[in-house]
DNA sequence: ACTAGTCTTTAGTTGTGCCTAAAAGACGAC
DNA sequence: GTCGTCTTTTAGGCACAACTAAAGACTAGT
């Protein structure tokens, strides 16, 4: 009974293929960072991804190799590494896992969209496999999290969002909100109280130049936001 | 932001309360099992724990030593271990924790009752205290879990079942189940078809002579079952 | 009361993932 | 094209939690 199984213990290879529960979480972490700033970069440097990962640049580099050596990266030396096939699977998986978990604590409880994140955070190494089946099929197998992003299905295939950013309406469009930003907390509080958040109506009222502010209309309200949020902000018309 | 969150980064003691989080996980259960131990005999052997925890038995006393010094068992060499109250606290915070799980897991999702322990086993140690509230809030402040085992409130206290073993009931006699085992996840297949679970009416047609097996009549079906089996089911008249 | 056997503890290693300090490589400015 | 700066990697350590092998302490059996 209560047989511990816990961080990095009787980790391997099982059959040929290298699974997610085989991975140890901070693996795990570090490939699912990575996809995350490959997708905005391309290559990725090991100081960027120590910034991200919060570690020193020293520990990104060892755990370089190690994915390396696991075949989940390619790594040129002082050049940065890129997912292998392998290592964007289970990039996937996690995602996959995370975002379900957002979706359905955020179904199941009281819980704010700006805390989803980080509590699907917590709980993503921890959710077998048997469980992300359940959720799923009590979700009704959904293709977005709350936040707008899109949940890679059953077979890891992922549908690119093809939104536009918020900034870039004209003035006097509507359109529906599609993707909000998913990390920063403060942010999607902020957010929340502007009822400006995935599937809600939103109208560009005009544009200041320059790179100036926009003034949207939410929920009624017309508000002033940076061009910079707005950015982050996708929509669909 | 992803600022990494793993096992064992900066625990120590906050104010002068050792708390839930300020522990590793392999600590935490360790306290747990401990705690169910002690329940059951009193002075808790390390070789006991090691058993129950799936480790040999220097690295139970290794732990043990260390519980010793953060001041959660008293320990005596050779002679076992016991929870100090401190230790107590943060073992029922973690029962509590994984209850409240359970119960969550059972209703929110197609999970059978078998599975339920092992999930919420992979689930606690990542469990925020937010959630938790939540979770609780949602339940309505449940008493107990869906094996019938007592969640001990937000202030920890716990009330201890004062149910009867199935086997001490007189031939004739109805009850309803209160508790049955939680982690044999084969047997609680087993007392599922039966109809043997907490909340439903059973009754014992009669009892064998000489710890001879029992006759329980459970939704409609009389089903013989073993006087040891029915020693681990409780139930209230 | 002694000794045989068992249980517990000590000693020493291992694997992970982090750290700091120092060396090596890459690259832009002159 | 070389020099200085900045980034990346190597080298060496530490904490945690597991392990095996071996020594030490209780307990029962004679």
């Amino acid at each position: 009974m209560a047989a511990r199984e816990n961080p990095a213990s009787s980790r391997g290879k099982r059959g040929g293929k290298t699974v997610l529960a085989d991975l140890s979480d901070a693996v795990q972490d570090y490939l699912r960072e990575i996809y995350k700033l490959q997708a905005e970069s391309g290559r990725v440097k090991t100081s960027t991804l120590a910034q991200q990962m919060g570690v020193a640049p020293p520990s990104a580099t060892a755990m370089v190799k190690k994915l390396a050596a696991l075949g989940l990266v390619d790594h040129e030396l002082y050049r940065g590494v890129r997912l292998t096939r392998d290592g964007e699977r289970i990039a996937l998986e996690l995602l996959r896992h995370h975002r379900l978990l957002e979706l359905y604590l955020a179904q199941t409880l009281e819980l704010g969209l700006d805390a989803v994140h980080a509590e699907a955070d917590r709980l993503e190494h921890a959710l077998s496999e048997t469980l992300e089946t359940l959720i799923d099929e009590a979700l009704g197998s959904p293709t977005h999290d709350p936040h707008g992003d899109p949940i890679p299905d059953a077979k890891l295939r992922i549908v690119h969002a093809k939104g536009t950013p918020l900034s870039r309406l004209a003035a006097g469009e509507r359109a529906t909100v599609q993707k909000v930003p998913d990390r920063d907390a403060e942010l999607l509080r902020y957010l929340t109280s502007l009822d400006l958040l995935p599937g809600r109506p939103v109208e560009l009222v005009r544009a200041e130049p320059l790179g100036g502010p926009l003034t949207i209309r939410a929920n009624g309200r017309e508000t002033a936001i940076s061009r910079q949020l707005a950015d982050q902000i996708q929509v669909l018309s």
